[in-house]
DNA sequence: ATAGGGTTAG
C-alpha cells in the first residue's frame, strides 16, 4: 500500500525529470535544454525539477552532467549538495569536488555545518586533508559533527599531535565530546608523530571517558582496548575487555588480536576457544580468523591451524585476501612450506601481500634463492614490490647468506622502485654483511644511513660481533644499544656472550652486575610443541609441568649418553657465576630441550617434532638438537625468533649460521 | 532534523 502511494507521489513530482532525464543522458546538450525549460515554466516547478534532475544524474553516475545542471540551478537544495558531494567522493574526483565546493561557497549554504561536515569527509576520502582543514577553519558554527569529521581525517593520516591539540581547543571552548569524538581521539594516541607520551595521553582520555559515562559504549571501549593493545599494555586491555558490560564479536576479536600481536598466542587461542563456547551470538569473521591464524603461527599449532582452515572454508571466508595471506604464513611458520605454496597456487586473485607471505616463508626456511626467484616472478607478473616486499626478500638473503644478491636488491630498491630504505632494510643489510664477516661494509651501511640508526640496526651489528668474536665493535654497538633501550636485557646478554666467547670472564661478570643493578631480567625462554592437537608450553623456570621429573631424568640420561659420544656442554652460554655442574643443570633445563624431550617421549617414531621458541636458539640447544636428530633418528623442526632450523641426521638447515 | 565510529594479512 505504502509503496504504491509513494510511487504515485514520486511520479507526480518528478514528472519533468522523467521526461528530461533520458533525453539528457543520450543527447548531451543539457544546459541549453534545461535553461529553455527554465524560462518556459513557473519557477517553483523548475527549481524542484532541476534538483531532482541533479540528484538522479548523481545516482546514475553522471556527475559531470549533474554539475552542469547545477550551474543553471539558482536554488540548489541542501540535499542536492549533499548528493553531489557524496558522488564526488565516490568517484574519487577532486576536480568535480572542487567545482561543487566552489558553487556551494557562493550559495546560501556556504556556512552550513551539515554540508561542511560532508565536505570535510569528501576531502578526507579524496586524500586532501589540507582542503578538509580549510573547510573546517572557514566554518564558523562548528558543531560536534564538524569537529569529529576533521578528527577522523587527522586520525586517518596520522596527525595525532594536531588532533590532540585541536581536541584541547575544543574542550577549552566548552564543546562536549560525544562517543565518536572519543574513538577518534583515542586513535590519535596510537598514530605516529606524537612527541608527548602517548600512553599517558591514552590513560588521560580513559579517565575522561569514565567521567563522562562513555564506558558503556561498545565502540569507545573497543577502541580503548585496542589503544592499550597497541601499546603492549595487555593487562590494561584485558581489564577494559572484562569491564565491558556488553561484548560483541568485534570486542572479542580486538582482544584476541591484542594477545596475538603481543606475543601471547596461547592466550589468543584460549580466548578464541572461549568465544566459540560462551559467546554464541559473537560469530567470528575474517578479521577474527586472521588473528587466530597469527596465533597458530605463533605457537606452530599446525593441527589447530588446519582445523581453522577447514572452518574458514565452511564459513566461505576463503576468498578474502588477508585470510589467505595469513594461511600461507601459518603453514609456512608451522614448517609446511608446501601447504603454504598450495594455498598460494589456488588463489584466484593475488595482491602484493600474498606474494610477500610466500617470499617470507621460503626466507625463514633458508631458501634464499627460491625467495628471490618468487620475488622476481612477482615483478614479472606485473605486481610492484612494496616496502615490505624488500624486507622479506632481504631477510631471505640474510638467512641464506646471499650477500651479493642482497646488495643488488637493496640498491635496486630506490633506483628502480623509488622506495627509500627504512630501518628494517638497513637492519637486514647490516645483518647480512655482518654474518658474512664483512663488518667494515656493515659499518659503512650504518654510516650512510638516511635515518638515525635505531636499536634493530645496532642489534644486528652486535649479533654479528657475537658470531665473529669482535669485542671492540661489540662494545661500540652495545653502548649505543644501552643508550637507546636501557631496559632491554637481551642486549646485555649478547654483549656478555661476546665477552664469554673471548674468555673475558671479568667483563662477563661486570655485564651481569650491570643487569642486576638495573634489576633487569632476561625474557624467560619459552618453547611450544603440539602433540595430538594439544599445545604444550615449556618454560625454563616453571615447575608446573606434570611430566617435569620424567623429562629431567630423560635429559640427564640423554646427556650422559651424548657425552660418551663426544658432546661437550657449552656452559659458556650460562652467564651466572656457578660451578660447571650447576651450569650443566641449567643448560638441561632450557625450554627447548624440555620440548624436544617431551616430543620424543610422546610422539610416535618417525613423526616430525615441531617446536617453536620465543627467543633465539642457544648454542648448546642447537648442538644438542643436532645430536638428537641423528641419535634418535628424528626430524626436528625448530622455529626460533628469527628463522627455521631443520634438524635431520645430525645436521641443521641453517648450516650453523644463525 | 540530518550525518559518523571499534577488530584485520607481510
Amino acid at each position: 500500500m505504502w509503496v504504491l502511494q509513494s510511487s504515485q507521489i514520486g511520479r507526480q513530482t518528478t514528472f519533468q525529470s522523467h521526461l528530461c532525464y533520458p533525453a539528457l543522458a543520450s543527447s548531451r546538450l543539457p544546459v541549453s535544454f534545461v535553461a529553455l525549460n527554465h524560462s518556459a515554466n513557473p519557477e517553483k516547478d523548475i527549481k524542484s525539477s532541476n534538483n531532482q534532475l541533479i540528484q538522479s544524474l548523481c545516482r546514475g553516475g553522471n556527475l559531470k552532467q549533474a554539475i552542469q545542471v547545477l550551474s543553471s540551478e539558482l536554488n540548489p537544495t541542501q540535499q542536492t549538495y549533499e548528493l553531489l558531494i557524496y558522488s564526488c567522493a565516490q568517484q574519487s574526483s577532486l576536480s568535480n569536488g572542487l567545482e561543487v565546493h566552489r558553487h556551494l561557497a557562493n550559495s546560501v549554504f556556504s556556512q552550513d555545518p551539515f554540508l561542511a561536515t560532508k565536505l570535510i569527509n569528501m576531502y578526507n576520502e579524496l586524500g586532501y586533508v589540507d582542503h578538509a582543514r580549510k573547510v573546517f577553519n572557514e566554518t564558523q558554527e562548528k558543531t560536534i559533527y564538524v569537529w569529529n569529521a576533521l578528527f577522523r581525517a587527522l586520525a586517518m593520516v596520522g596527525c595525532g599531535e594536531e588532533l590532540l591539540d585541536l581536541y584541547g581547543q575544543m574542550n577549552w571552548m566548552g564543546m562536549a565530546s560525544d562517543r565518536f569524538t572519543y574513538t577518534y581521539v583515542l586513535k590519535a594516541c596510537v598514530v605516529s608523530d606524537l612527541t608527548i607520551c602517548p600512553l599517558q595521553k591514552g590513560k588521560e582520555i580513559h579517565a575522561h571517558i569514565l567521567r563522562h559515562g562513555f564506558d558503556t559504549n561498545i565502540h569507545v571501549m573497543t577502541t580503548l582496548l585496542d589503544v592499550y593493545a597497541k601499546f603492549g599494555c595487555v593487562s590494561y586491555a584485558s581489564f577494559v575487555f572484562g569491564a565491558m558490560p556488553v561484548k560483541n564479536f568485534v570486542s572479542w576479536s580486538a582482544m584476541i588480536a591484542c594477545y596475538a600481536k603481543n606475543e601471547m598466542p596461547m592466550k589468543a587461542l584460549e580466548l578464541f576457544q572461549q568465544m566459540m563456547l560462551e559467546a554464541s551470538d559473537s560469530v567470528p569473521n575474517s578479521v577474527t580468523m586472521v588473528s587466530v591464524l597469527q596465533a597458530c603461527s605463533g605457537v606452530s599449532a599446525l593441527q589447530l591451524g588446519k582445523l581453522i582452515h577447514a572452518y574458514i572454508l565452511r564459513r566461505g571466508l576463503d576468498s578474502i585476501l588477508p585470510v589467505l595471506s595469513a594461511l600461507i604464513t601459518m603453514y609456512g611458520r608451522c614448517g609446511e612450506i608446501a601447504l603454504g605454496q598450495r594455498v598460494f597456487d589456488n588463489m584466484k586473485k593475488r595482491d602484493v601481500v600474498s606474494w610477500n607471505s610466500l617470499i617470507s616463508i621460503y626466507g625463514i626456511h633458508g631458501f634464499g634463492k627460491k625467495a628471490i626467484q618468487i620475488f622476481e616472478n612477482m615483478i614479472h607478473q606485473g605486481v610492484t614490490p612494496s616496502y615490505i616486499s624488500f624486507i622479506t626478500v632481504l631477510g631471505a638473503c640474510s638467512h641464506a647468506g646471499l650477500v651479493e644478491e642482497g646488495k643488488m636488491l637493496f640498491e635496486s630498491m630506490h633506483r628502480k622502485y623509488r622506495i627509500h630504505p627504512g630501518m628494517e632494510h638497513y637492519a637486514c643489510m647490516v645483518d647480512l654483511l655482518g654474518r658474512a664477516n664483512r663488518l667494515d661494509e656493515a659499518i659503512k651501511v650504518i654510516e650512510d644511513m638516511r635515518l638515525e640508526p635505531g636499536p634493530t640496526v645496532w642489534g644486528s651489528l652486535l649479533g654479528a660481533c657475537r658470531i665473529h668474536c669482535n669485542v671492540e665493535l661489540a662494545e661500540r654497538a652495545s653502548s649505543k644499544l644501552f643508550e637507546l633501550e636501557p631496559t632491554n636485557a637481551g642486549n646485555y646478554v649478547l654483549l656478555a656472550d661476546v665477552y664469554a666467547g673471548a674468555q673475558m670472564w671479568n667483563e662477563v661478570k661486570n655485564v651481569r652486575k650491570l643487569l642486576e643493578t638495573r634489576s633487569l631480567q632476561k625474557i624467560p625462554g619459552c618453547s611450544w610443541t603440539e602433540v595430538k592437537r594439544k599445545i604444550y608450553s615449556f618454560n625454563s623456570v616453571d615447575e608446573c609441568n606434570p611430566q617435569i621429573e620424567e623429562l629431567r631424568a630423560f635429559l640427564i640420561k640423554l646427556s650422559t649418553e651424548m657425552k660418551e659420544r663426544g658432546y661437550v656442554p657449552q656452559t659458556d652460554v650460562v652467564l651466572y657465576d656457578l660451578d660447571e655442574e650447576e651450569k650443566e643443570r641449567i643448560l638441561l633445563g632450557h625450554s627447548e630441550k624440555l620440548a624436544v624431550a617431551f616430543g620424543l617421549i610422546n610422539t610416535a617414531k618417525g613423526e616430525t617434532i615441531r617446536i617453536t621458541k620465543n627467543l633465539r636458539l642457544c648454542e648448546d640447544c642447537h648442538a644438542v638438537t643436532k645430536f638428537i636428530s641423528k641419535f634418535a633418528n628424528r626430524e626436528i623442526l625448530v622455529r626460533d625468533v628469527n628463522r627455521f632450523h631443520h634438524f635431520r641426521d645430525g645436521v641443521c638447515s641453517c648450516a650453523d649460521y644463525w
